[in-house]
DNA sequence: TCGGAGAGCGCC
DNA sequence: AAAGGGCGCTCTCCGA
């Protein structure tokens, strides 16, 4: 029985190297090589649940799969959350830099993301980790786990302390998700993907690089309307000369811009674009790359944004047209439960601030709909811009009025805000609710606004984008938090509602929300888990607050009939 | 010929 | 009506 064990898999072959660890880090007895790794590693999964040790998820836990592990400890994730936490910004994260620190050798520069994307085969996992040679990489593992479970000991508030190690514990659950919804992938309909660019756009080409017919013909029908002198639809600066020739001066090719234009062209253009767009990022090159065998498999990279929020690589999984959801439809006898946190950033903020007004009407229901009611005289809409105005740093437009309202009604809250922004302008650092870091400014930064007598203007520009960033951060990272603590409690309830073939699986995560495929006849219990999974996750982010995280859950063959 | 910058728009 | 946070992706344009 070991609480933990660090697992490095062979350069070659299917075994690897176990070392069993007590909980603060010191291995328990000798390392032991196993010549089945995935088999090892699943037997003692079951016999002691430990929390498990690597340097990369990527590297150590996807060629284990379909093994799942209930939890882990990601030394590459934890790294960079360290760091930030320490106020050491920008320093390379990999095990071997983390490991020549704490030996006081030379630390490596991180690798490009480049350098990742063509390891198919994983012949590069071992120089990933960026150890120097002849190192030994359970050794490494071993000795930077203990140091980063050290370092984390030294957060000097115990509450602080705390929320910390539910963050790290929380983006090591991530990174095991992550891999896991890239192995079992979205249900996608090539059929009904297929179907629906050909309603649009008109036959696929059969010439590759030729536009689609309703593309060709839209470009026509713009050039007749302009004047009939040909330019290219698809380049701003002939868009923008077409119409001036016709006496239209436009700022921008910007759909909202051309949206107020009284002329055919104008809607011409706009849809010309729309489908352009959708041609270009999401047709059939699109569906060859990215969706083979009734399964889109998106790249999610765990906290590749900043805030904590997950960025995919190639594909676009978080861009996906909501046309196109269309496509996404549960396998025969299967469903799926698609689920959102309603209003997620606002209440966030209400917990964050304690703002006792601002949580009594995020405590239930439509929170836009309460604010209105005691503030807004039941105008939703201006209680709705108000809000996300002061979220997002507005200045601009009729907000004014909405921002004044709101601090005296929500002090707390709207002191909240305008602290991390002050905090921002002044060049400092903000964090989450569990505790992420965001980053320093940049150099040019500094020159713009430490020099204030040659910085002038873009200086005091560059500090208010500063803390509209810094505002922002507050909350989104805190959003980020919340989501990441429903996931992890949402796949634990889930594995332990049913094993095997047949279990549900979390497919999709974009933000605030989730899409889990299950058998149907366990639809029900699955969208219950997912409150469950919210309640969780509102406990262990923000404990005592009044504020709920209601989820909108709907179950649905297809995603496009959710909500 | 390639890469970076900018524009624009998809998602939250 | 069109401003304010975070991204990824594709296109054009332009300079090395």
């Amino acid at each position: 029985m070991a609480p933990r064990y660090a697992l490095v898999p062979d350069q070659h072959g299917p075994g690897g190297r176990l070392q069993p660890l007590t909980e603060d880090g010191t291995p328990l007895g000798p390392p032991e090589h196993v010549p089945a790794l995935a088999a090892a590693v699943a037997e003692r999964e079951v016999a002691d649940r430990p929390r498990w040790v690597f340097a990369a998820t990527d590297g150590a836990y996807a060629p284990l799969l379909p093994v799942r592990l209930a939890r882990s400890h990601d030394l590459r994730l934890t790294e960079p959350l360290l760091l930030g936490q320490e106020g050491r910004f920008g320093e390379p994260r990999s095990l071997g830099a983390a490991w020549a620190r704490l030996r006081g050798l030379p630390v490596p520069a991180d690798l490009p993301e480049s350098a990742a994307e063509d390891d198919q085969d994983g012949l590069f996992a071992p120089d990933r980790l960026q150890l120097p040679p002849g190192t030994d990489a359970l050794e490494a593992v071993v000795a930077v786990h203990a140091e980063q479970l050290r370092r984390t000991a030294a957060i000097a508030d115990p509450a602080e302390r705390h929320r910390f190690r539910l963050l790290a514990a929380a983006e090591s659950a991530g990174g095991l998700l992550a891999a896991e919804m890239a192995r079992d992938g979205l249900p996608w309909r090539s059929d009904l993907h297929d179907r629906l660019l050909t309603e649009l756009l008109g036959p696929r080409p059969q010439v590759p690089g030729a536009p689609p017919r309703r593309l060709a013909e839209l470009a026509a029908e713009l050039q007749r309307s302009l004047g009939g002198r040909p330019f290219n639809p698809d380049s701003h600066g002939q868009v923008l000369r077409a119409f001036a020739d016709r006496g239209i001066q436009l700022g921008s090719t910007r759909s909202w811009e051309l949206r107020r234009v009284d002329h055919p062209a104008a809607e011409l253009m706009i849809r010309y674009k729309e489908l352009s767009r959708l041609h270009a990022a999401h047709g059939w090159a699109w569906q060859a790359a990215w969706a083979r065998n009734g399964r889109f498999r998106p790249e999610y990279v765990v906290g590749g944004v900043v805030s904590g929020r997950w960025a995919t690589r190639g594909g676009g999984a978080l861009q996906i047209p909501r046309i196109l959801r269309r496509a996404v439809v549960a396998d025969p006898g299967w469903s799926l439960v698609v689920a959102d946190a309603a209003q997620l950033e606002p209440r966030v903020l209400a917990a964050l601030s304690g703002d006792a007004s601002l949580a009594r009407t995020a405590a239930q229901g439509d929170l836009y709909e309460a604010l209105a009611a005691t503030a807004f005289h039941g105008d939703r809409s201006k209680a709705k811009l108000g809000l996300l105005g002061a979220m997002y740093g507005q200045t601009s437009g009729d907000i004014g009025p909405l921002l004044a309202t709101l601090r005296r009604r929500y002090p707390a809250a709207m002191g909240y805000v305008e602290a991390a922004a002050r905090t921002g302008e002044d060049g400092g650092v903000v964090r989450s609710r569990l505790g992420r870091t965001c980053p320093p400014p940049s150099a040019d930064w500094l020159d713009l606004t430490e020099a204030p007598e040659t910085a002038g203007e873009a200086g005091g520009r560059s500090a208010r984008a500063r803390g509209r960033f810094t505002r922002n951060f507050v909350i989104q990272a805190s959003a980020a938090d919340w989501a990441l603590a429903l996931l992890a409690a949402l796949r634990r309830r889930l594995a332990a509602l049913s094993s095997g073939a047949d279990r549900p699986h979390l497919v999709f995560f974009q933000h605030d929300e989730v899409v889990v495929h299950t058998p149907a006849d366990l639809a029900d219990r699955v969208a219950e888990e997912v409150a469950g999974a919210a309640e969780e996750a509102r406990l262990l982010v923000f404990g005592d607050t009044p504020v709920r995280f209601p989820m909108s859950t709907t179950v649905v063959d297809c995603y496009a009939d959710a909500k």
